[in-house]
DNA sequence: CGTCTTTGACCCGCGC
DNA sequence: GCGCGGGTCAAAGACG
């Protein structure tokens, strides 16, 4: 495979904005004064998988995994969005199933639903893997290798044909006057960098539970300011951490399971204690979908049909939404023919 | 004093 | 080879 077909692979910057169809909203606004258009599924995920992540008990691996995430394959996945009121064109965000095959077959370093804590080496390994490259670095004035002590040098211990692994990655985007949005774990920022052509800059947290690799960027949509584009990178080998700042933990029990899919707890808004703005994950799915199912085959998708604009609505804590416009990619949304 | 953020430097991959 | 952009490191500072 060409470097060139490789890349394609990534989710590279997950964000490659593809100009496309206009969408008809093509944004599912997780904001109960929204109805969705309708959902597509992509083929690879089925529609148990679907719907756990809608209701079931179910974390953030099962909702990788119901995403093809952890797929071996080079599945591709086109989320988009656009911003609710205008009919700009859809920003088609692609995401692909990064893990790949990788060298030595780590490809399918299940994303174990639930059952995360077995993890032991496949898991872990994988999503060292960003980052033991880099770990390798050797702090300055101990390098290795007897290169220049001058400058940090990394030491270049990835061989050369191996092909760096991305973690498998999720991202979604919030409406949010917050950044940050606090999501019931730990992160610690390790870095910001100003983002091509947009006047916010991107942040890198990384959690801050041992062995646990898991990153998040965040950045604010240039085009949207009020939305916040999250990124998570890679699984959580650990539970929520029994304390939580604020309110997280009491409003997250209201979904323990939907929080932790999404890495989403609530947060208190740091717009200021006036604002009360007791955030919480509000999720709005659509009641019926039509499966069209052709076995295993490439089309295989779940369709809902738009004319059904009842939504299964999961209880709420408060009449306030955390997320209250949790942005779904589009990858559920399509308007049927 | 521990934890977290800030920030400049550095490395890497990629396109030209 | 060079430059650019993305991602990461790590020292220093801020904060509680």
């Amino acid at each position: 495979m060409s470097d060139h077909e490789h890349k394609d692979l990534y989710y590279h910057d997950l964000f490659q904005y593809e100009d496309h169809e206009h969408l008809n909203g093509g944004m599912i606004s997780i904001n109960h004064n929204q109805n969705l258009q309708g959902i597509e599924v992509p083929s690879y995920m089925n529609n148990t998988s679907f719907a756990e992540c809608l209701k079931g008990p179910m974390d953030y691996n099962t909702l990788a995994t119901a995403f093809g995430l952890a797929s071996s394959t080079s599945d591709e996945v086109i989320f988009s969005s656009a911003n609710e009121g205008d009919q700009k064109p859809a920003e088609h965000i692609r995401y692909s199933g990064g893990v790949g095959d990788g060298d030595g077959g780590g490809g399918e370093t299940p994303l174990t639903p639930n059952s995360s804590v077995s993890s032991s080496s496949a898991e872990a390994g994988a999503e060292e893997d960003s980052g033991k490259s880099k770990k390798d670095r050797q702090p300055k004035g101990s390098s290795e290798d007897g290169g220049d002590s001058s400058k940090k040098v990394m030491s270049k211990a990835k061989k050369k044909g191996e092909k760096k692994q991305r973690e498998p990655r999720f991202a979604f985007m919030t409406k949010s006057e917050v950044d940050h949005l606090e999501d019931g774990y730990r992160w610690r920022k390790y870095g910001q960098k100003a983002v091509k052509n947009s006047p916010y800059p991107r942040s890198y947290y990384r959690c801050t539970t041992q062995k646990c690799g898991v990153k998040k960027r965040v950045e604010r949509s240039f085009e949207d300011p009020s939305t916040v584009i999250t990124t998570y990178e890679g699984q959580h080998n650990h539970p929520l951490p029994a304390t939580l700042r604020g309110n997280a933990a009491a409003s997250s029990a209201f979904f323990p399971h939907a929080a932790a899919a999404f890495n989403y707890a609530p947060i208190t808004g740091s717009a200021g204690p006036s604002s009360n703005f007791h955030q919480e994950l509000l999720f709005q799915m659509p009641h019926h979908y039509m499966i069209n199912n052709n076995n295993q085959g490439s089309s295989r998708s779940v369709v809902v049909n738009p004319h059904h604009q009842q939504q299964h609505q999961l209880p709420r804590a408060d009449q306030h939404g955390l997320l209250q416009d949790l942005l779904f990619p589009s990858m559920f949304l399509k308007q049927e023919p």
